[in-house]
DNA sequence: ATGTAC
């Protein structure tokens, strides 16, 4: 057998880039990671694998705890962790989720070409910079008030077509169709609406920025020309999240399952891993909150997008449905979520957990909208600002594998703490704009050394592993022309 | 990720 000697552990070779720790302990199954081994190298001192193997701890987890090729160490859970737990007996897990609730990424098309963006880049970038609010704390898009949240959290993308931010084929082009049913806005606390009454429609800071990028590769003609990408066409990429609302949820019920079910956290081997079982009125609570939280990250990059639909509009002087401004797809990274999966020969009802995780569901899979239901669904993963991105369909075999999921970036390599003694902003700036015609513009200094293209794994490499594993296939590959970031 | 603290 081959192994993997990772700093004490040993993963065990399954196949071809899929690597097992076997079940021990107070393990209810083994844990698997998906990775090659150059990928396992840059995982295999930190925290990664106790926490995967950790998370076959929780009660009623299925199969597998899985970490995506892209995976490294997180809060509780890895970043790159995908779990399902079954949703009678097993458990829901806020650190399975994420703090940032539904923080997600959007592609927007266009009709236009790299040449007719080139030499406007800064007119662009500045025309971005000014219409999307980034950074840290409040200001959004829309003005705040109370009402506008409550109908926000209960109906999301539904919100946004009322008000006139959205047209129908947005909503089409979402996972859930913009809008989870099973928000429960009495559950998210006041202290969480406030954070969000200011920041509707707002970057916010950290790995989340918006990017107008052009198409540099086709790697699959056929679902190319299903989602409407071809060579040299320009596309926007828009990634974030819940802002402080979402935070706010995650810790709230963070606090809540420690005081309503103590005994069952010490019972694992790390707090962290905090969740409530499944069938509990917190249980139900948290999801409704949760799926609240998620309907507000839609309608965030929904009015993000709006707001670059007018600034096309303005900088091209025409309007965005003449620019071909549609929405290709909008994919969640940091979900929970009901759905029906086969397990051994059966199908069940589980809560599949993606944190740092695409869902990435194959052709006929009835998630998927009808415009992609015979090529699969578009997943889309964010590199570096300096690297790219990646547009993949959800693979034949990622049911089989992952419970329809693959990873979701590139993966980091280093700590923000480590990124800020290693890199300068300006010299990353700069060299981004000489040597390859990238325009950054932050609001802060800071973030951009911590989002250096040096600290991220190749993301090629990720999307190697993801291709041949059969969980996500490569369809297109684009290259960054400015970028706005907090 | 985040008004970076219980």
């Amino acid at each position: 057998m081959t192994t993997f000697d990772a700093d004490g552990r040993t993963l065990e070779r399954v196949r071809e880039h899929v690597w097992e720790l076997p079940q021990e302990d107070g393990m209810n199954v083994p844990a698997r990671v998906l990775a090659s081994e150059e990928l396992l190298e840059h995982i295999k001192d930190d925290d990664t694998l106790d926490q995967i193997a950790n998370v076959t701890h929780l009660p009623g987890v299925v199969t597998n705890a899985l970490c995506m090729p892209d995976g490294h160490q997180g809060y509780g859970f890895p970043v790159g962790g995908v779990a399902a737990m079954d949703a009678e007996n097993g458990c829901i897990s806020p650190g399975g989720v994420g703090f940032d609730i539904n923080c997600g990424v959007r592609m927007v098309k266009t009709t236009l070409t790299y040449e007719d963006v080139a030499g406007r880049e800064e007119e662009l970038v500045d025309a971005l910079f000014d219409a999307v609010p980034t950074g840290l704390g409040g200001g959004g898009v829309v003005d705040s008030s109370h009402s506008a949240v409550e109908e926000i959290l209960e109906d999301g993308m539904e919100w946004a077509l009322r008000e006139g931010y959205a047209v129908p084929d947005d909503l089409e082009h979402c996972e859930d169709e913009g809008r989870r049913p099973d928000a429960d806005p009495s559950a998210v606390s006041q202290k969480a609406k406030d954070r969000g009454a200011n920041q509707i429609g707002s970057l916010g800071s950290g790995n989340h920025f918006l990017e107008v990028q052009r198409v540099t590769d086709v790697f699959r003609d056929d679902v190319a020309d299903s989602y409407g990408l071809e060579e040299d066409q320009l596309v926007v990429l828009i990634h974030c999240g819940s802002r402080g609302l979402g935070h706010q949820v995650c810790s709230d019920y963070l606090r809540r399952i420690e005081d309503e079910h103590p005994d069952f956290l010490d019972s694992l081997p790390d707090k962290n891993l905090a969740a409530a079982p499944a069938g509990s009125a917190l249980a139900d609570e948290y999801y409704g909150a949760m799926c609240a939280a998620i309907n507000f990250a839609w309608v965030n990059r929904q009015l993000i997008m709006h707001q670059t639909r007018e600034v096309f509009a303005d900088v091209f002087d025409t309007s965005w449905e003449a620019l071909g401004m549609e929405l290709l797809y909008d994919v969640a990274h940091n979900i929970a979520k009901k759905e029906t999966h086969t397990v051994d020969g059966a199908e069940r009802e589980l809560y599949v957990h993606r944190k740092g995780a695409t869902r990435a569901f194959p052709a006929g899979r009835e998630e998927v909208p009808p415009a992609y239901r015979d090529v699969g669904q578009p997943v889309i993963i964010p590199g570096s600002m300096g690297a790219g991105s990646y547009v993949l369909r959800g693979g034949a075999d990622s049911l089989d594998v992952t419970f329809g999921s693959t990873a979701h970036g590139a993966g980091r390599l280093m700590s923000r703490t480590r990124a800020k003694q290693q890199f300068d902003a300006d010299d990353v700036q700069t060299g981004l704009e000489e040597h390859d015609r990238i325009y950054v513009k932050a609001q802060s200094g800071e973030t951009i050394a911590e989002e250096a293209p040096g600290v991220y794994k190749d993301v090629d490499e990720v999307i190697r592993v993801s291709d041949d594993l059969g969980i996500g296939d490569k369809v297109a590959r684009t290259f960054p022309v400015c970028n706005i970031k907090g």
